[in-house]
RNA sequence: GGCCCGAUAGCUCAGCUGGUAGAGCAACGGACUGAAAAUCCGUGUGUCGCCGGUUCAAUCCCGGCUUGGGCCA
């Protein structure tokens, strides 16, 4: 039995998932793309040590920000995860903001290993000329790609020249649906609630010294490591001489605008999903569910 | 009290001495099978401070007023 708890920022998905997994004797999978690196702590909202060993938690704290790790990988370990979790008859809960993982864990997503994670971009090309190449390797998916979305466009290429694998031959084998049953729900807010509750976390997040946390990290990391793209991270680094109040202005502006993003992704990509805005009816809508199932 | 500069979109500002306005950011909507807390696309929402004057026509020129800032008393 698989339960996925998605939804926006802030809106309480992780004590969600505890509060179930404590429950019905479930395991945790993370499914929130930062929530991954060891280094990055009071910026990600991350549960806490306590937390996470109070259940059997997975995919947490397991990379620091250096590592390698790519969209395959999780794919990898989430689905290495089912396969022992659904054998022993566990409910798996796979909670996190990042969609496009929660999909690729579940449905029918044929990646293959070593495309990297950076795209090597000398600057030299122009947009157009890029998307041009692209749609002589591949036409299918150029005609998806804007060609201003360069970073889209060079994966793309990178995909094509590297895998000879198109996404025109590739799309034919693909099964629509997802690859294991599973109950989602989305947690949402009102945008009130949810811009309150964002810049009183961004606002504890400096109490609790996400300046210093992002200096210790500078220490010891290049700046551009991919980790440092987090929100919060990359505000701080970019604005060096901002005060507090002008920072947490802007993180959660930034904050809010990527909760909507979120709204987009879920609400097109997961139509079989319900939406909740009040965690506790959603908490009880997954144990009615999880009691059907016995 | 006198002089000078401003007042245009939610914000910061463009706007050739005349033909009822446009950038960035924000906002709103959207895409997304490989950086996803990433990346990209679309949409202008306006008594051009107020009142009068000149003109076929005023955001623009003239007068007055209101208001913000500066300088001199």
């Amino acid at each position: 039995m698989i339960f996925v708890i998605g939804g926006v920022t802030a809106a309480g998905k992780s004590s969600l998932a505890f509060k179930l997994a404590k429950a019905i004797g479930g395991i945790i999978i993370n499914a929130d793309a930062y929530a991954f690196y060891r280094e990055l702590n009071i910026g990600t909202a991350k549960p806490t040590e306590e937390e996470l060993a109070s259940v059997p938690t997975f995919l947490f704290n397991n990379l620091s920000i250096s590592d390698p790790y790519s969209i395959y990988d999780y794919q990898q370990d989430v689905r290495r995860l089912i396969a022992i979790y659904e054998q022993s008859k566990r409910p798996i809960i796979l909670v996190g903001g990042s969609g496009l993982y929660i999909r690729a864990a579940l449905y029918d997503y044929r990646l293959s290993p070593n495309i990297g994670i950076v795209i090597e971009d000398n600057f030299e090309e122009s947009n157009a000329s890029l998307h041009q190449r692209l749609t002589l390797i591949d036409p299918v998916a150029a005609a998806k790609i804007h060609p201003n979305n360069r970073k889209r466009v060079l994966r793309a290429l990178a995909i094509s020249e590297n895998q000879s694998r198109t996404e025109t031959n590739h799309e034919r084998h693909l099964k629509s649906g997802p690859l294991f049953p599973f109950t989602m729900i989305v947690l949402d807010a009102l945008n009130e609630v949810l811009e309150r509750r964002i810049h009183e976390r961004t606002t504890d997040m400096f109490v609790s010294g996400l300046r210093q946390e992002v200096n210790d990290i500078c220490q010891k990391y290049p700046q551009n490591a991919q980790g440092l793209q987090a929100i919060g991270y990359k505000e701080i680094l970019a604005n060096p001489s901002m005060t507090d109040d002008e920072l947490i202005a802007l993180i959660s502006l930034r904050t809010r605008q990527y909760a909507k993003r979120q709204r987009t992704f879920f609400r097109h990509q997961f139509s079989n999903a319900t939406w909740f805005s009040d965690q506790h009816e959603a908490y009880l809508f997954l144990i009615k569910k999880y009691e059907d199932s016995l």
